[in-house]
DNA sequence: AAATCGTCCTGGCGGC
DNA sequence: TGCCGCCAGGACGATT
């Protein structure tokens, strides 16, 4: 599931190629989670600019506004230089004269929507809830601490929300407070201003090693030249129920909490 | 305001 | 072996 490793591993691979280059047309396949919200055509003779993401939003500039497109569960984009015929899950189409930029999305969860800039509708509603990016600066233990005051929901689920902090989806959740030793059912407002910065510590790392490990692939994921990654060989607890800690040998637990699997080690990570 | 729930979709897997 | 049913999972939108 492209979280935020996989979707700037993504960006990072097609960016610098499409940059310049000019739309020569637009297919779509079966409807996405949203409607494209533009006439495909309108998109034609319109240069492309620097891909820029924001969680796990890429947005594609164009000439006149651009397109926010996200991958949803299974999605992944492709560029290449040589156009070919769509498969069956092949679902967006942006052919320009340096190649096709192609969203390939089995579940079509992804979207990709047509914006008049990151500052209006519908681009702007969809951000607009969003928490901070866990690299800027301001993400630290003062900022987690805050967000999760007030809230009595479990602190996996606080994270998952995505509005205290941007990026960590299911897998990175459970490694972060893992690597935190938090126990993901402590409710949020428990979590005291020390152990809330050694999450915000642990998101920050667990992100960036994924990054570095070209993103998680379970199964779909891939970046725009097909280039799978590879964090889920070095992940301690998602997918390991079961199995022994790395770290004290406790056979490694799994919960469902807000209908997905949490994986955590029940002596490591504490109340 | 915060929490909960329904919804979208389909490959893959468990069960018989 | 083949078919059926269920489930994961991001995140919006509605509801309580």
């Amino acid at each position: 599931m492209p979280e935020l490793p996989e979707v700037e591993v993504t960006r990072r691979s097609f960016a610098d190629a499409i940059e310049g280059a000019r739309v020569e047309a637009v297919r779509l396949g079966k409807p996405l989670r949203w409607p494209l919200g533009i006439e495909p055509g309108a998109l034609k003779g319109q240069r492309v600019g620097q891909a820029l993401r924001r969680g796990k939003y890429l947005w594609l500039p164009l000439e006149k506004g651009g397109l926010l497109m996200h991958l949803g569960m299974s999605g992944s984009l492709n560029f290449s230089a040589a156009s070919s015929a769509p498969g069956f899950h092949d679902h967006f189409d942006l052919q320009t004269d340096r190649g096709l930029l192609r969203l390939t999305d089995p579940r079509r969860f992804g979207a990709v929507v047509w914006s008049p800039s990151l500052e209006d509708d519908p681009a702007a509603k969809l951000l607009s809830t969003l928490g901070l990016e866990p690299f800027d600066p301001r993400f630290d233990g003062a900022h987690l601490h805050a967000g999760l005051s007030g809230r009595r929901v479990a602190v996996k689920l606080a994270l998952l929300a995505g509005d205290i902090v941007v990026g960590a989806g299911n897998i990175y959740a459970c490694e972060a407070l893992f690597r935190a030793g938090i126990d993901p059912r402590v409710p949020a407002q428990k979590v005291s201003r020390p152990r809330a910065a050694k999450l915000a510590a642990a998101v920050r790392g667990v992100l960036a090693q994924a990054l570095e490990a070209g993103g998680t692939t379970l199964r779909d994921f891939k970046d725009a030249h097909g280039v799978a990654g590879s964090f889920q060989m070095q992940a301690e607890v998602y997918g390991r129920e079961g199995l022994p800690c790395l770290h004290c040998g406790t056979k490694i637990k799994r919960i469902v909490q807000g209908a997905r699997s949490t994986f955590f080690c029940p002596s490591c990570q504490k109340r």
